[in-house]
DNA sequence: AAAAAAATTTAGATTTGCCTAAATTTAATT
DNA sequence: AATTAAATTTAGGCAAATCTAAATTTTTTT
């Protein structure tokens, strides 16, 4: 088992990695992780030892195999716990993240077969992003940001930027996932484009910016 | 704000308060929380420094104001968490105390607010304990054990006994908090009560053991 | 290729929470 | 009242996780 410090720091070096693809270096993660490249340092001697990870002093570091189960097995609990506080709990998807933080470290394999027994066995949390099965295994799909879409007819399927400010922007505009949106013009000179939502009559602007954070899939 | 270490220890003094009126010994302390009597006197000194509880030295402890209701606070968490187990994600009653256990320290008064909230601001938990409103208040209520009670007809509204076993052994037999019992015999001679419980048709045959942990209410 | 800069690790401390063993205080016996 | 026994505290250590400062290694620059 491991702390929950340790479980932070797997699951810092996964998310890392899937930026980076050659290996991490000690002050990445100190700077993800907002501490000293000394904290960190001693962290990745512990977790090399308990071989988690594959520390090469000076050289950077690369997650095993357990390693990387763990990372995920940790963003599968936080994962299905912020759809949980969304779809049972009330909660909006910009103030779920702080408690899911915390709750993802409560050790307990029956409290989140049963939360994810609740939810149907989802696929995806509130943001879009997929939720690793109990085995630890992911399956990421190809995202298109709105920015870069033509003219047509899309959903939204995930978004980029988790920003609790930018996710209440977008509630508040009924844009959550699966909302289904027409691009209705792009504005090259304005750097915006105009949107209109499924159900919804009057038109939106969204910016160049925030339509970099929306992820979207084509509608037939 | 206390760390989970304190948290626990402050629940446990106040438990302990309510069965021994005078001040509690750092002996009773180490034994309730299973570690050393020099564990429980460096938690003390800084418990004391906090202004939580009030230790002198070879003398014995007390809790504060600011401690009794940090310790209620506690309590009430862990009470809704076990409520919230049962009625909402399924689980028994003898299930709920492990989990809640974790799950009472977890830091955000709107979640806790939530749970009272989709729970309908409830009085008591899944044994018929009562819990702590947000001000750390608490109602205690007279119980009177099944064991001493005349034939009549009763509510089981607690339970003195929380051994997961025990627990199962009832709803099992289909006793849970609010059942209606009739006491219907009692047999001194082979220390058991025969009792009916409202709406199943046979019999039930309790041990004094067994009636000592069951608390009730006298129905008109 | 040598020197300077940047990144990384090690050394030495700190805090929390625990331990065992020794010292101290209080309570119980003789 | 003196001694023994029990309870409690203190002393000294350990492990996790952090820090700052110093030492080391790697990389970059000149």
């Amino acid at each position: 088992m491991q702390s929950p410090t340790e479980e932070n720091y797997l699951k810092c070096i996964y998310k890392l990695s899937l930026k980076v693809e050659k290996k991490l270096s000690t002050n990445a993660i100190a700077q993800a992780m907002c501490t000293s490249a000394a904290s960190v340092s001693d962290m990745l001697k512990r977790l090399d030892e308990k071989k988690l990870i594959k520390h090469e002093p000076y050289k950077g570091v690369t997650l095993t195999n357990n390693g990387r189960k763990s990372a995920l097995i940790t963003i599968r609990k936080h994962r299905l716990w912020e759809l949980y506080l969304v779809n049972k709990m009330n909660f909006g998807w910009h103030e779920v993240h702080e408690l899911a933080e915390q709750l993802e470290h409560i050790q307990s394999d029956a409290l989140i077969d049963r939360i994810n027994k609740l939810l149907g066995n989802p696929m995806y949390d509130p943001h879009g992003d997929p939720i690793p099965d109990c085995n630890g295994e992911i399956c990421y799909k190809e995202y298109l940001p709105l920015r870069d879409a033509a003219i047509g007819n899309y959903k939204l399927v995930g978004v980029k930027n988790h920003d609790p400010n930018f996710l209440k922007y977008l509630s508040e505009r009924k844009l959550t996932i699966g909302s289904l949106i027409q691009l209705v013009a792009i504005d090259e000179m304005g750097k915006c484009i105009h949107i209109k939502i499924s159900g919804l009559s009057k038109l939106l602007l969204l910016s160049h910016e925030v339509a970099t954070g929306l992820l979207i899939e084509k509608v037939k």
